[in-house]
DNA sequence: TTGACAACATACTCGGTAGTATGTTCCTCT
DNA sequence: AGAGGAACATACTACCGAGTATGTTGTCAA
């Protein structure tokens, strides 16, 4: 499902083991997948361990025998939507191009992973409003709190290339924490919008992008590097 | 609540027709109000009419007289959101200023309407959200889907503004939609960080506004007028 | 071959919750 | 003054859904 676990350096932030038993961890996978689906349908709390089985085509025995609870279950979720999105973000963070180059990069490469992976994508939307809300036992809250955290440090790698790019280009932010929520904001709001059409929507997603990394980079005084895009010869997998 | 019923011409839009029993209308509003707070802290499905009523001091009972199921008050609080937007934001619409003016000062009212209505603001972003999924009945998809009818005129509100303001100040807008969906994730941004401060949170938020208007301005290739603001000496109620 | 364990399915409990049915109080109109 | 209804509270039902306890099947290792 286009969610290749390769060995980059971030195996060990989700605790992904690379576990011996093939069918195990692929079995896991399937549910993981099946429950974004169904979070994003319906909900967290909207949807029961049952909705999950049914669209396995299973029982709710096999979800419980790899989850404790239906929180557990919504966690790996969010964890799994945020590996990907570091997976597709933060390679464009290292190397030596320009400051404003590599947020553009980064930028196109988020907003894309965004659209391909939309079920993930709502539930770490549901993820940070569980925040704001009171979870329920205290193990939770501290998972929780965990996995915002993780979010934060996503969002801080915006928020670096950010102020990375403002310095560079000589651009004045009046105020970087709003500027950087308000980038992100632009981005990710394909979240409530956006549903992909017949056949092959990369070429609609890629435009898209575009429309929203210049809507983003304008709005901190910058203009969109027009080499930003040509990254993206590497997204033909499976 | 700073939700004053003054006699605008949007009555009719939603219904409020002026009852002769006073006691009879402040009861419902209470509800709506408190109602708005629950689902904000516990989300709609996570909220029951029990905890509602118990924020009330009230029982179920009363509830029920007023609202024939748990949807309908939540649609009651939804279309109570809306208006609030409403009633800030359509009488910047009128009048001969420019364009630009017009919609900035359309965007300070509808973000400083945003964190000051926090709760109803919730429920909006909730309500969006229930329409992607499924609802239950065929009326209460109906009635939704009315809801959302209204949130779209409002986004149409918008997006005429900011195509007025494109034609009058020749900004090249290279895809209208995408310009004001990003447009208003920025100024709707604060649904999701913002929390009120303590004592006076006006200044705060007035300086709030002002940061999202400017970037969200920049965005379509405009500047921030400065007399945007000049406007917001009415706004002490209470 | 057997025993042990993984990977489920089946069958059940039990607390919570939406909705209803029915009382009770107070006000209002005639 | 009394009849009727509005505005609730109380008591109850019926069901759903999270979690558990236990049974079943395959597999692998010794």
């Amino acid at each position: 499902m286009s969610v290749a676990t390769e060995s980059l350096g971030l195996d060990e932030m989700f605790g992904e083991r690379s576990s011996p038993s093939k069918s195990n961890s692929d079995s896991r996978r399937d549910i993981l997948v099946t429950a974004a689906n169904c979070f994003r349908e319906n909900g967290f709390s909207a949807t029961s361990i049952d909705d999950v089985a049914h669209a396995l085509r299973a029982t709710k025995g096999r979800i419980y025998h790899h989850f404790r609870s239906k929180t557990d279950l919504f966690f790996a979720v969010y964890r799994m939507g945020m590996e990907i999105n570091f997976r597709a973000t933060e390679p464009h963070t290292r190397g030596d191009a320009p400051a404003l180059l590599k947020l553009a990069r980064m930028s196109v490469a988020h907003s894309i992973a965004l659209m391909r992976e939309q079920s993930f994508q709502r539930v770490l939307a549901q993820g940070v409003a569980l925040h704001q809300q009171g979870s329920t036992t205290a193990a939770q809250r501290e998972t929780l709190s965990e996995l915002i955290d993780i979010r934060n440090s996503y969002e801080a790698l915006f928020r670096k290339a950010i102020e990375a790019a403002a310095q560079q280009h000589k651009i004045k932010l009046s105020d970087p924490s709003i500027a950087s929520k308000s980038f992100l904001a632009v981005l990710n709001s394909t979240v409530f919008w956006y549903s992909p059409r017949e056949d092959n929507p990369h070429a609609e997603q890629l435009a898209i992008a575009r429309e929203l990394v210049t809507y983003a980079l304008r709005g901190i005084g910058a203009d969109m590097p027009d080499e930003a895009l040509t990254f993206m010869e590497q997204s033909n997998d499976e």
